[in-house]
DNA sequence: TTGTCAACTGTCAGTCGCTGACATTAGCCT
DNA sequence: AGGCTAATGTCAGCGACTGACAGTTGACAA
């Protein structure tokens, strides 16, 4: 079971794949980069490559469209969370399992980042994603795919089937929506930290109840 | 204050101003009619100009972007719940009001869609702009942008500042997210009829609080 | 070490969405 | 009728993206 000078656990990759991982790591850095400096139509495809010095059409072969690599710290993020809500005790009503599943992974995810990208340019890519239509478009989309795949997760939970029983994604839909309101109120104000956003999301989460309830005036 | 020969009221469009129209509405039609049948990616522009006998730099005259022409019909939608949610009577619940805009609205909207295409055919083009990713991407920014306005439109309503108080924002997002919802089950369902969509929308947006509220399997 | 195979990369040509510049056409108005 | 101007067409070009083919370079066995 065991090739000669290779150990169990992680039998370390090959120059070949190690070459890979380093252009790709390079092209994400370098993409980032531009982006939050010269912003997203500032940013050519051929200006990323040139600054890694390779060619387009590699490029188009580690990410599938300029879009992608934007998304490439998201991303990292997005199966973080599903993974969370994944291992979360089946006792736990819905609603606080979402909740506690984002917030509990919070620092997961930022120390998962750091190892690509200072979080600090992520956050800078963030704010550009935010103010163009097509990068804020395709983050509201990867939103919602996340939602699907959580409210696939939650209904399994609780015994469900999504197809029948539209209170998964409802409840999810609900969810995601507060928490596009936390990122943006966030990103607007001064207090970029996290435990800004932490503080900020527990709050609005304890807020939709309140809100849908009825009558603001006669609270 | 009245030009000589000139009625009031509406002063019949000239000839330029009628051929400008009727451009702008065969290249919607057409536009739609190849999108429902060969499919987004399956359509050039140059497919579009080409039915109406047009050059494709006019159709970049009449519209910004491919994607905008899809979203033709939609944009009719979006500006009159807005209107209705204006019209509101103020000592209604915010809830309340943002269910009854989008629920009365609904005839309102067909009447007007129909009188540019059949509403068959938007039903059709609907699907493609679900199934589509980069079209529901769009779809997704323009619901967003929509709701922003609702949530000023709540707030200025209920006398608070958008910025300022959080829930106008929060309760048009959670309610964005049940509409949604109600939009993806509505057309994967069979009946696609308008009434079946009225009232999934309506039981969905009941069963908002109890989802929230907690343990389901206590109920 | 060497040679073979397969993976990775580069080059090139081409499509499609979209834009600016400039020339042409055609309602509009006196 | 003729001038003004909005609408349209033509053309050249950019940028994202793809398929085809050729060259290069790790991996692995003889």
């Amino acid at each position: 079971m065991e090739t000669v000078g290779a150990v169990e656990a992680v039998p370390r990759p090959g120059l070949r794949e190690r070459k890979k991982q380093r252009t790709r790591d390079a092209l994400v850095r370098a993409a980032l980069e531009l982006f939050a400096t010269r912003g997203w139509e500032g940013t050519t495809v051929d200006d990323i490559v040139a600054a890694v010095d390779v060619s387009q059409r590699t490029f188009f072969r580690y990410f599938a469209s300029k879009e992608e690599v934007a998304f490439f710290v998201p991303r990292l993020a997005e199966s973080r969370v599903a993974e969370a809500l994944r291992s979360r005790p089946p006792a736990e009503p819905p609603l606080e399992a979402l909740r506690r599943s984002v917030l509990d992974s919070w620092d997961e995810i930022n120390a998962a980042v750091e190892q690509v990208v200072p979080l600090e340019l992520h956050l800078r890519v963030y704010r550009v994603i935010e103010s163009t239509p097509a990068l804020f478009a395709a983050h509201l989309r990867r939103s919602a795919e996340l939602e699907e795949e959580l409210a696939r997760i939650i209904a399994r939970r609780e015994g469900l089937d999504v197809d029948a029983d539209p209170r998964p994604r409802i409840l999810v839909a609900a969810f995601g929506g507060v928490l596009r309101v936390t990122e943006r109120v966030w990103s607007a104000g001064e207090d970029l930290s996290l435990a800004a956003m932490r503080d900020l999301m527990a709050t609005y989460l304890d807020q939709v109840g309140p809100a849908l309830a009825g009558d603001w005036r006669t609270g």
